[in-house]
RNA sequence: GGGGUCUUAGCUCAGCUGGGAGAGCAUCUGCCUUACAAGCAGAGGGUCAUAGGUUCGAGCCCUAUAGGCCCCACCA
């Protein structure tokens, strides 16, 4: 059956056939196999409420390439996939599509709720999944998980029970951020920081027994006559005074020593706090006194666990004013912060206002400001969960050996943004005020208080041993089974021949903005629970931005859909675009052009396969003796060769972006441009049997190679074309990828092959430059001395005829440049040149050059020098002032006694030999020199 | 306050362990040459932010300066 590609490149139905295809042979499914080496990436969960972003594209884009490019190596290679329930996130959906029917969550109960969340997880949970294949994403579908199934409740629990076991995990009262919006606590990784325009309010707080704290407990305005009896605090959120519990001052500032001790009167609240010494205080900022407000601070909550104050929480959980603030109660706190102010003014007791910008923490997801509050929370204890997990990297960076295994960032400058956060890390706090979730499995005696936490419900109270229990209402962070998903994917706790095998994984791909949330947590829970990291490896991507360098975002309207990109260019260009001139950790931008270029490039690969394939029509291509190889032929396997080490090296060294440029140069301008020009004439104008095959055979083969390289980044149109051209194997994805064999280097041919193509350079622009169109033939003198320049021409003259736009190409032997009347004479001989008009010049000197004669445009081109003159003493000086180092470096090796006591003896020969090598490139350069000038 | 990062052609960006200054797009010129006009051939265009330093040699390493971006941070 004779099979061809159409006529141009179109991906539209073309990909979802193939992907079709490759789910029907079962290609992207790993089983255990001890006889092959794993490689396994574990995908970062989507949510199920996500629908898929650029974002999502080039993480993903990313984990395939990588996995392509393991699995054609031999590799057995596994991408776990799988989504996450994204408790927060999903909870807040679901809770807006209830509003539109007019139900409120409360309504519903948790078991309705529940009941709802599933059913929507069972409608949307699969639509990101969908979207990723549209990409090519060849994960491991039948092993795709959820952060909330069977397995993974079972590691949550497991984990969290664990944990509790060996006190790091506790349930503490303590500040935690609060959003008043959500009405849930959230961590600190969850608050952004944001600086606001605020001000600096001055409030007195009279000295309890004064005549002017006995005047504002009448309710008398302050006459601010006697300063000394008010001590004057400075604070950003006035409306927290109402649960101050104390004011405090450093114990060196003399300013203070006098009040240090006595006690004060809260005004508004009218009630006694003591003044406190903590060297806390900052003597040099606002007044040198800080209000104590151990409820809605954290610094003020160690301050007040130090002095043992008393922690008033003046607020509920929507932030309006309980009852413990008094007459403010049921005001929302900014409300009540402009009535304490007013308040305070009436009573003369606010001394002035400034203004000043402080940060404020707000929740990522609502932008509303958190409110830190002292609540009763769930934490890990982070302090020694972070130790190792700071180990394990210093350890892979330092190159010791590890007991937790390895762990690096690529690229490196990531470690610190890691190493800073956790070495600063506080306790984390994982219980939530929300219903979609994991539940915390803790359980409440109702008699007699005792907490029980287990795997199992308990039926009766082990202390008081009565059956009034009642779990815990709240549920994890969901991070915190993120954070166990590359092992609970593989079936942690039990212990399966997948977590064996597959685990640790190999690589992590995902963005710098999520370090903090789920890399560092994923590491420590790891090596908690496995002993090991959970990868060697993070490679990590930055954003993509619109063409204007912003942050793609829903509320500017500016996204883009990468499944629109898919429909009207296809996933390969899409794919393309992503990892074209781009370094790791690095943010992009989108531009259409560049998938446009993309997609054109993809093209050129179609074309160039389409050519090859019609000149194999109704041939029999046969592997070629060695010697029926022209030089082209072994000039283009060579630069394959190189090809093929320097795209593997890049992509073992996670170079993505520079390996496909490689890829993309080699195919485009080497392939296509240079080798397939040059071997046209041997296809249409020989009848040299031998040498057409070689030329198919040659062809046929490089293309197979290229296409393999650029598989990983555009699997659909490779496997497509790779089909077509031949029958042996049934997919690109199953075949090996190309090795580099070092009897395939040609270095005499590929250097022939490069002056030749110096000399097609000259020439094209030398017409160019005298406006001769190609139709125009040329009679072209090459002219040298050298004999295997000489020799290199006469092999290649048909092509270099070709490329010329010659009418005939003549070589010459010669010191100097062909002379006019010399010219003129062999094209007089010449049946079809005519003889060309004007006085002939006189031909410029010198060595190794090219002479090219138009006779038909009237125009005699004197020469295209190949190697100009001057150009070649600045490189010969260059390679002289390098070689001078070279051998100052080696020299100064091979002097050192310890150098040469201590290096390894094979060491040592390696130096002597560069030595020697660099010697004799001195000296020929030297010499070379001094003939040119 | 701490840390990171960037400044290379008109635009967007590559440039791996120091030795050739590059790509795509845009611009200009000429071509529908039997794989491809989503193409071919050619051209113009850069003090690699600035100032020092290390080196035989610096876009790359070091120091300082200017400007941009990002992250972290409990100074009320």
């Amino acid at each position: 059956m004779k099979k061809e590609l159409s006529k141009t490149y179109d991906p539209k139905g073309m990909e979802d056939r193939i992907y079709k295809k490759w789910l029907n042979k079962n290609y992207f499914h790993a089983e255990v196999d001890r006889s092959k080496k794993p490689f396994t990436i574990v995908i970062p969960p989507p949510n199920i409420t996500g629908q898929l972003h650029m974002g999502h594209a080039f993480d993903n884009t990313m984990q395939d390439i990588l996995i392509r490019f393991k699995r054609m190596q031999g590799y057995n290679a596994l991408w776990q996939p799988g989504c996450d329930h994204a408790s927060i996130a999903t909870e807040v959906r679901i809770i807006a599509k209830l509003k539109e029917e007019g139900i409120d969550k409360d309504d519903l109960g948790r078991e309705g709720f529940l009941k709802r969340a599933w059913e929507w997880k069972e409608e949307y949970g699969g639509r990101i999944i969908e979207q990723l294949k549209k990409l090519g994403s060849s994960c491991d579908w039948e092993r795709e998980r959820f952060t909330m199934d069977e397995g993974c409740n079972k590691a949550v629990t497991e984990v969290f029970v664990n944990l509790y076991k060996k006190g790091l995990i506790y349930k503490g009262n303590k500040i935690v951020n609060w959003c008043p919006v959500c009405k849930t606590t959230i961590s600190d990784a969850e608050v952004e920081h944001e600086e606001q325009a605020g001000h600096f309010w001055h409030i007195r707080y009279p000295v309890a027994g004064t005549k002017e704290a006995l005047a504002m407990l009448d309710g008398k305005k302050c006459d601010g006559a006697d300063e000394k009896n008010y001590v004057v605090v400075a604070t950003t959120r006035p409306e927290t005074m109402l649960g101050d519990t104390a004011l405090a001052v450093n114990p060196e500032d003399e300013r203070y020593s006098s009040i240090a001790g006595k006690t004060v009167v809260l005004p508004l609240i009218n009630k006694d706090i003591p003044v406190i010494t903590d060297s806390y205080v900052d003597k040099e900022f606002g007044t040198g006194v800080v209000k104590i407000t151990p409820a809605h601070d954290p610094n003020d909550f160690e301050v007040g666990l130090r002095h043992d104050l008393e922690v008033i929480n003046v607020m509920n959980d929507d932030a309006t004013i309980n009852a413990r603030g008094g007459k403010y109660e049921g005001m929302d706190r900014y409300e009540a912060r402009k009535q304490v102010v007013k308040d305070l003014e009436d009573l003369g007791l606010l001394v002035k206002i400034e203004d000043h910008s402080h940060n404020v923490g707000t929740h990522d997801r609502c932008g509303c400001t958190v409110e830190p509050m002292a609540k009763a929370q769930w934490f890990v204890a982070m302090e020694e969960l972070a130790k190792p997990a700071i180990e394990v990297l210093k350890a892979t960076r330092e190159g010791r050996d590890c007991e937790y295994g390895k762990l690096q960032f690529v690229p490196e400058r990531f470690d610190k943004t890691y190493l800073h956060w956790l070495e600063g890390i506080r306790d984390w706090c994982i219980s939530r005020q929300l219903w979609w979730g994991h539940r915390i499995p803790a359980y409440y005696c109702q008699d007699c208080g005792e907490t029980i936490v287990s795997k199992e419900a308990p039926t009766v109270c082990p202390k008081c041993g009565k059956s009034h229990l009642k779990q815990d209402e709240d549920v994890l962070d969901t991070w915190f089974s993120s954070a166990l998903w590359p092992f609970s994917t593989l079936g942690w706790p039990e212990k399966t021949k997948e977590l064996d095998y597959f685990y640790p994984t190999d690589v992590l791909v995902t963005g710098y903005d999520i370090i903090f949330f789920w890399v560092v947590r994923m590491v420590f829970s790891g090596i908690e629970h496995t002993g090991h990291s959970p990868f060697h490896t993070v490679l990590i991507h930055g954003l993509v931005r619109d063409s204007q360098g912003r942050k793609m975002s829903k509320s500017l309207g500016n996204g883009i859909d990468p499944l629109e990109i898919i429909d009207k260019y296809g996933a390969d260009a899409l794919r393309l675009m992503l990892m074209t001139g781009n370094a790791p950790g690095n943010d992009m931008r989108f531009y259409y052009e560049k998938v446009e270029s993309c997609r054109n490039f993809a093209n050129k690969v179609w074309n160039a396969s389409r050519f090859i394939m019609m000149n194999m029509e109704d041939k029999t291509v046969t592997k070629p003796a060695d010697s029926d190889l022209e030089p082209v032929d072994k000039w283009i396997i060579s630069r394959l060769n190189s090809v093929v080490r320097d795209v593997t090296d890049n992509m073992e060294k996670y170079e993505l972006g520079i390996a496909v440029g490689k890829i993309y140069d080699f195919i485009w301008d080497e392939f296509c441009d240079w080798y397939i020009e040059m071997v046209k004439p041997r296809l249409y104008n020989s009848d040299d049997a031998k040498s057409q095959n070689a030329a198919l055979y040659t062809l046929k083969t490089v293309l197979i190679d290229a296409l393999k390289l650029l598989h990983p980044y555009m699997p659909f149109v490779t496997e497509e074309i790779f089909c077509t051209l031949q029958d042996e194997e049934e997919s690109i994805m199953v075949s090996s990828w190309p090795v580099y064999l070092s009897e395939r280097e040609y270095a005499k041919e590929e250097q022939a092959i490069e002056t030749i193509k110096e000399a097609v350079r000259g020439i094209r622009n030398a017409r160019t430059g005298m406006n001769v169109p190609p139709s125009k033939k040329a009679h072209v003198f090459v002219v040298t001395a050298d004999k295997d320049i000489r020799e290199t021409f006469d092999e290649g003259k048909l092509f270099f005829a070709s490329l010329a736009y010659a009418s005939d190409v003549t070589i010459l032997e010669g010191e100097t440049m062909l002379g006019g009347s010399e010219a003129e004479g062999i094209l007089s001989d010449s049946s079809d040149a005519s003889k060309p008009a004007g006085s002939p010049e006189t031909m410029l000197g010198g060595s190794d050059a090219v002479s090219v004669v138009i006779p038909g445009a009237n125009i005699y081109i004197p020469f295209a020098e190949l190697v100009d003159i001057k150009q070649e003493i600045e490189r010969l000086k260059k390679e002289e002032s390098r070689l001078e180092g070279e051998l100052k470096r080696v020299n100064g090796m091979l002097n050192n006694e310890k150098f040469v006591s201590k290096a390894p003896a094979a060491k040592i020969e390696e130096e002597k030999g560069k030595l020697a090598k660099y010697t004799q490139m001195m000296e020929q350069v030297r010499e070379r020199l001094s003939q040119l000038s």
